[in-house]
RNA sequence: GGGCAGAUACUCAAGUGGCCAACGAGGACAGACUGUAAAUCUGUUGAUGUAACGUCUACGAAGGUUCGAAUCCUUCUCUGCCCA
């Protein structure tokens, strides 16, 4: 993107167009470019807003669908705002599933936040970025401001929501603060004058009550922007750490390439279209009605473009080039990690408990007797086996894809 | 406040005194076949280890009955429904 002086903005046709692409819920369009009408008026920037929730600061490409989205907003001139709900973390937000949340302590809410500042500056413009702490304005409020503001809503409202509504239905327990939770978020937007608020299509019960809230104080109320929620490595379920089919931030690149491979077909251009910025998506829908396109080369792609909005061009180009040796010339990779053993006959169940190729001993034992693991290309079939270390180094491999040398 | 129903492993869900570390399904992991895709087939799915039908932990919690409890009794906690 261009850098662009402070206070000027593109066109409205070209602002509008970024704001619409990927997105499912523009609510609404007239009220947006009216904002950005005046805002190139005014040179007075947007605010676009973001909520983050730093009770789990593990990000995944998932959550960079919209952070992309963000980051977009940023490149057109107008302030990203970042608010980090440091005080709804600390009270523990039982939406989502059934269970309650641990609570969290003050300082591993603050260690969260850090964390997921760092993160989310691998995407977005960190310099133009501001960041806030909900606590700050949700903290000083008193118990006759919550209840003012309890007032303002109807218990029918509330169960408007999709996942109140289902549990409802299905005679589930819906505490009565997870009610409080979507006025919470809300103040977020009337304390910052939010002008936009992007989320996932599951935030926008939520971001609703933002701008009713808003309306309530008496302020222009947000624009609100939704981005689908993009699915896990397995195609089926939305991306989630907990289900365990997400591509994290933290993944190494190698990873991220990998587990881009083991995608379902089905998933391909879905991928192209959230996870990444390519510009030929009607190029790549063609290509894969054609029957002569193999859809592995496509992913091949598809997971260098990941890689390379994280790690960059040569990370990208690297892992291609590992996983093309590891696993369609079925070599042993260059650099694997080395680990010095000391000499004499070492249990292997041990070792690979010791490290991290395996969470217990007997999940060793399982991976051994499962025909999953192997030395140097040969199995091993024996779960109490032993091994040396040789000078030159032999290689381990335990699953698809976890490789080790081992050097004596 | 009263009545009823329920709480089992990642999820759903069997199990009403010993054969229960707990049927089955889904999921997950591993293997074969592949393109680290799908489909299919196979195996595994609490931990430990003197490697033994051993030991420990586990069927919401705590006690109790019993030679023996996920199963029976008591109290408690939590959840849903109905009545007030």
């Amino acid at each position: 993107m261009n850098p662009r002086n402070p206070g000027t903005f593109p066109p409205l046709n070209e602002q509008m167009d970024v704001a619409r692409r990927g997105t499912v819920d523009l609510i609404s369009e007239e009220e947006l470019a009216k904002k950005m009408e005046r805002t190139s008026a005014t040179g007075k920037p947007l605010v676009v807003k973001l909520g983050a929730d730093p009770s789990t600061p593990d990000l995944h490409i998932g959550h960079g669908v919209v952070l992309r989205k963000l980051r977009a907003f940023q490149d057109l001139g107008h302030q990203a705002c970042l608010i980090i709900g440091d005080f709804t973390a600390m009270i523990g937000d039982p939406s989502g599933r059934q269970k309650t949340r641990p609570m969290l302590t003050k300082e591993e809410v603050e260690h969260n936040a850090a964390t997921y500042v760092e993160q989310v500056s691998r995407i977005l413009d960190r310099e133009k970025l501001k960041v806030m702490y909900n606590s700050t304005w949700l903290n000083p409020m008193t118990f006759v401001d919550v209840i003012k503001l309890a007032a303002s809503y109807t218990v029918s409202q509330m169960l408007e929501r999709n996942d109140f509504h289902e549990r409802f239905n299905a005679e589930l327990p819906i505490s009565l603060h997870e009610f409080l939770y979507p006025l919470a978020q809300g103040m977020d937007s009337v304390a910052i004058h939010s002008d936009i608020e992007l989320g996932g299509t599951d935030q926008k019960f939520n971001l609703l009550v933002g701008r009713e809230l808003q309306r309530h104080f008496n302020e222009e109320p947000q624009c609100i922007l939704t981005m689908p929620l993009l699915e896990g490595t397995d195609g089926e379920r939305k991306m989630s750490k907990s289900y365990g089919n997400s591509i994290n931030f933290s993944d190494s690149p190698d990873d991220m390439f990998g587990k881009t491979m083991s995608i379902p077909d089905t998933m391909i251009y879905r991928w192209f279209e959230l996870a990444t910025n390519v510009p030929d998506l009607a190029d790549i829908k063609a290509k894969l009605a054609d029957a002569s396109t193999n859809p592995r080369d496509l992913k091949v792609r598809l997971g260098q473009e990941i890689v390379r909005l994280l790690y960059g061009d040569a990370a990208a180009s690297d892992a291609y080039e590992k996983f093309r040796t590891m696993f369609v010339k079925k070599e042993v990779p260059e650099d694997i990690e080395e680990i010095s053993v000391p000499a004499g006959n070492i249990p292997l169940v041990e070792f690979m408990v010791e490290h991290n190729l395996a969470a217990t001993k007997s999940e060793a034992r399982r991976l051994i007797d499962g025909g999953g693991v192997s030395f140097d290309g040969e199995k091993i079939s024996d779960n109490k086996a032993t091994f040396t270390a040789t000078p030159e180094g032999r290689v381990l491999k335990v699953g698809k894809r976890k490789f080790v040398k081992v050097v004596g």
